[in-house]
DNA sequence: CTGTTAATTAACATACTTGTTAACTACAGC
DNA sequence: GCTGTAGTTAACAAGTATGTTAATTAACAG
């Protein structure tokens, strides 16, 4: 998983409407007109929305006669997950008084370090 | 959990330095130029970069003296974790078969919904 | 008060995003 | 071929993001 996919994925993901279509494929394949049925927004702009998830991974697109039935894909949304899970100690009830403690020890370590370079 | 809160949160973390910073937070507490050291950026982007983070409440800063210690607050990314969490059955191993088998059942149920409307 | 360090704000350039409408491509059915 | 439906591409406007350098604020040290 390279940078720049995180990059990618965290800004598809950053827009309330393609998170809105990822989560109606997660309900099964769904055509272009499908998707945008439940929006204000015009058809371009849905299939624009379309072409962000796809550069991202996070959607595929098929073909059967005029229609383009589109498909969740999960693999950049596993990245996601794996990159956030490293900051679970910071949020998770049972490592509250360890992460204090850590963030104790380094606020004395960091003064220390600021009062060695004090002018 | 807002929609707009979790929009701000994946856009902050669409960026590279962004991430990195919060890499380096987890640590401990920083000041500006600790964390604007290893990058080639100059230091006002940095600064802008942190207000990034600040107003997606995902740092909070204080006042010592003239530094102004940086620290890491989890509760945006727990939100991501848990918005990611939905999704999780699509990539995970032990339910492929049960994601084929609905897709499968949607192919299908999509494929006649079509017919229907066919001219 | 003066000089130095830490950090932010201002002013600006450039590029990307996201929406619009209008024009276009592709396929289906007669 | 003609017509209607599905979807994309083009051209454009407006707003947002991200970097730069220069100027500014704030606090310490003498």
């Amino acid at each position: 998983m390279t940078e720049d996919r995180l990059d990618a994925t965290f800004a598809s993901l950053a827009d309330p409407t393609r998170r809105a279509i990822l989560a109606r494929l997660a309900q099964g394949e769904a055509t272009v007109n499908e998707l945008a049925e439940p929006f204000e927004m015009s058809l371009p702009a849905i299939s624009r929305h379309l072409k962000v998830l796809e550069r991202a991974g996070l959607i595929s697109r098929g073909r059967e006669a005029q229609w383009r039935p589109c498909r969740l894909e999960a693999g950049p949304l596993k990245d996601i997950a794996n990159w956030v899970e490293h900051y679970r100690r910071f949020w998770d009830a049972s490592f509250d008084r360890m992460a204090d403690y850590l963030k104790e020890l380094q606020t004395v370590k960091t003064k220390g370090d600021r009062d060695d370079r004090k002018n």
